[in-house]
DNA sequence: AAGTTGACTTTCG
DNA sequence: TCGAAAGCCAACT
């Protein structure tokens, strides 16, 4: 097959995204590696593009809070899946102590 | 083609 | 705990 459309990365992550567990979350850098690479950013990219059609809320940093902009309503859906949180400094964040999925 | 940007991660102070 | 800097990959200009 020689008709990449430079789509498989986005599909490849869209489809990991798609199989994190409710009640799991997994950072950004999981999901990179996950696909063999460290592409992070690459990954945080493809969701602000196609974010909408995968749980985006449970993609977040490795520091445990939800993506930039999106933190309230990513903690409001997070809350409603039951997914580990965790108040530090007054600042509620997902616990990947426990709520971490690995691929 | 080269430089900048981004829903990131990790290390140092 | 917070802030800044470097490293990373893919897309955009």
């Amino acid at each position: 097959m020689s008709t990449p459309t430079g789509d498989e990365f986005a599909e490849a992550v869209l489809d990991i995204v798609a199989s994190i567990p409710k009640g799991r979350v997994m950072a950004y850098g999981d999901v990179a590696a996950a696909l063999g690479s460290r592409a992070a950013r690459a990954v945080g990219r493809v969701m602000a593009h196609h974010g909408s059609t995968v749980p985006w809320w449970r993609v977040v940093r490795a520091s445990g809070d939800p993506a930039v902009g999106k933190e309230e309503r990513a903690l409001e859906r997070l809350r409603a899946e039951g997914t580990p949180l965790i108040v530090r400094d007054g600042r509620a964040r997902v616990d990947m102590r426990t709520a971490r999925h690995r691929a």
